[in-house]
DNA sequence: GCCCTAATGCTAATACTATTAGCTTTTAAT
DNA sequence: ATTAAAAGCTAATAGTATTAGCATTAGGGC
């Protein structure tokens, strides 16, 4: 039986991407073994359990997500930052359902993006001169109001196709907006 | 074998209120069937299979998140209405994290709760001289913020407690002045 | 180049899950 | 009172995660 040269890191991946094709509801050890024409339990040797598997690929889609808004606002402040931001995450949100959907983890495992997140927001928010427990409401609101959207849309919670691009950007330029006369 | 006189209802009603205690993922039916006093495959005498008792269980949470979003809402008008369909939308939320978590359904199944939330939205909306794409774009902003935000909170998103209730209410509040402002 | 060790993948077994079939008993309507 | 439908049961099946134990392979030290 030819080893086939397994890994952690190749486990978490093709079950990440077998989250975005069949939900993250029917992920199972067997479709993946499968994929890496491996045997169920050889599994075992790479992650230590289901939940195990669950809390990696939550950090790994957090640190996904978090690194592709932080490109998108490189070299930007203010509504620039924010727009990109913005419409950075949403597309990785809809490019990826099934990852998107546990980037909000209930318990903060360890290696957590959450802090990071939280950091990355709050200097983007300094660019808008909120400081404080100004920029902490104003920071939960962004999160809020970007979370929600994309829930909604990746969930097909917009009934109606009527140009969610022009919603979207309607909102968060409506954020903004806020952002820069928060009294 | 004294009978004990089960029913559809009852079913979904213990199994709504199991997965506020437990969570989604981990409802079984043999948890629902000791919670019955039940042996577990005579609950298939009134749910056709677990999917079915799921969606089931989806348009009844949605309905009740509705109808104390509408009660909320009963007699007042714009800004008043926003605020006090907002705060009961949350407060439910928080009171049932499970049930909530599963009002946005992917597929939509008979008996479906979104088209009416969306009349009820676009209703309040109206309330601020809101019709058309505009109401559309701002229902949208409003569905979005409003689920993010009670999403959040429920899952542990906001990890400083600084004063959540304060946050929600500067949210909402901006969004009821972004509506009135809506060119 | 060889040997030992640790890691890798396997098969087999266990305890759970949902689901179905078939039976008995109860309920309710005629 | 009789009958027919429905309710709840036991038993069986297929699929799930998980563990134990075995064989083989790969790599490091001599």
């Amino acid at each position: 039986m030819p080893r086939v040269g397994l890994s952690t890191a190749q486990v978490v991946s093709t079950a990440s991407a077998l989250i975005d094709e069949v939900g993250v509801d029917k992920l199972t050890l067997a479709r993946i073994a499968k994929h890496l024409n491996v045997q169920l339990p050889s599994l075992y040797k790479h992650i230590s359990s289901l939940q195990d598997l669950h809390e990696r690929l939550v950090v790994a889609a957090q640190h996904e997500l978090l690194g592709t808004m932080k490109n998108a606002a490189v070299g930007r402040s203010g509504m620039q930052a924010l727009l990109a931001l913005a419409a950075s995450a949403r597309e990785w949100g809809v490019a990826h359902p099934g990852r998107y959907s546990i980037t909000l983890a209930a318990a903060h495992t360890p290696g957590d993006g959450s802090e990071e997140m939280l950091e990355f927001t709050l200097r983007i928010l300094e660019s808008f001169n909120l400081t404080g427990d100004d920029a902490i409401d104003a920071a939960r609101m962004l999160r809020a109001t970007l979370h929600g959207f994309i829930s909604l849309e990746t969930r097909g919670g917009f009934g109606l196709p009527a140009d969610v691009d022009r919603s979207f950007q309607r909102a968060m330029q409506g954020l903004g907006n806020q952002f820069s006369a928060w009294s």
